[in-house]
DNA sequence: GAATTAGTAGACAGGTCTGTCTGGTCGTTG
DNA sequence: CAACGACCAGACAGACCTGTCTACTAATTC
């Protein structure tokens, strides 16, 4: 389905339309939200035609989908190789709100894109599925990183690490600043240290 | 400004317009999105015609500003209220979260009102300031509180229990369960205890 | 009784939105 | 060369949106 592109590269954008039509929709829907950008602004910062649009995911929910999908599997990757730094578990745990204090404090930061796709879109739309998809691999790395840091209850444990998680991406976001992040990064060691004993 | 209406409570609604329109979009723009919801919806279910909308309000920005601004005030009143039942400071931080328990397991619980209008305005819209004023005044809130239980740094410990607040209404929200406000007021006893000794 | 106030009903303008359709270009492949 | 697939440019339909304007009604007040 996706086109090897033999040779590409020259002075001008000669990625296939589908590629240029997400990277486009990633910079307009994260930076200003779904509902405001329309499809007439994305395709003209993509150089590509509406039906090339249309052919490619055939209506703007779809390509709103994809949009988060892309972001989803970008974001596993780049925290996989964040973590990949640290030796321990414990680290691991604690450097996902390194992580989030990192991402919070870049000038483009415009909070969780789940969240915000979510609060956007209509209550029985194909987005919240993968919003759910996120928050349960969330959840899933919390778990299994618990349990390889020999938490008694690592679901529970889980539970309270993503709590914190999302706590501080809210507050980080809407009041520009990490301390949230270093705050419950601090917890988060409250919570290890109970866990663990 | 608000006219003080005479007789009222006849078989239909006899509230002033201003009423009305707010009622309508309270109910409109926080069950689907303030971007989702129309003018013509909201005249057509405050039973109200458009001019009267704009004398009131002169726009539709406007409007949103007032929905949530009620809101705000309306919250406040109902969280000092539920507060009244506690006797220490230290039960009623507990309480705030059994509070958040209280309401995201209401069946018609669609998370934050303010966190969701924030995602939908335009950033330089004056939304933004009613929110910040509604986290203002948590935050100020714990503050007191914590003050009053004998905190050694209310501030710092302010901080802690509104990211667990956030925590909490985003993962309850989300996953449409009490459970994360139990775990958020479990860690508030944590942070609790850490601050006072 | 006249003036004022608050409100109703609905047409209308001007804009934006999604999605479709026509017709043409260009490079690759058989 | 011919056919095909990918893409472009833009007109167009139809819906919906905010906001304005005119004309009328009913109650209250002076």
């Amino acid at each position: 389905m996706v086109r090897k592109s033999s040779v590409q590269g020259s002075s001008q954008d000669r990625r296939p339309a589908r590629e240029r039509l997400l990277a486009a929709a990633d910079e307009l829907f994260y930076e200003e939200g779904v509902n405001l950008v329309g499809i007439d602004r994305i395709i003209e910062r993509a150089g590509v035609a509406k039906a090339s649009l249309y052919d490619c995911f055939g209506s703007k929910e779809e390509l709103i989908r994809s949009y988060l999908q892309q972001r989803h599997e970008a974001r596993q990757v780049r925290l996989r190789d964040w973590l990949a730094r640290y030796a321990t578990p414990r680290e691991k745990i604690l450097g996902i709100f390194d992580y989030v204090a990192d991402l919070v404090t870049r000038p483009d930061y415009r909070g969780c894109p789940f969240a915000r796709a979510s609060a956007e879109a209509r209550p029985d739309s194909s987005v919240k599925t993968v919003c759910d998809e996120s928050r349960a691999w969330n959840l899933a790395l919390f778990a299994d990183l618990a349990r390889q840091a020999g938490a008694s209850d690592a679901d529970r444990t889980a539970q309270q690490l993503r709590l914190l998680y999302d706590g501080a991406s809210v507050s980080a976001h809407v009041d520009g600043s990490a301390t949230a992040a270093a705050a419950a990064r601090a917890l988060a060691e409250v919570v290890l240290d109970a866990a663990i004993r």
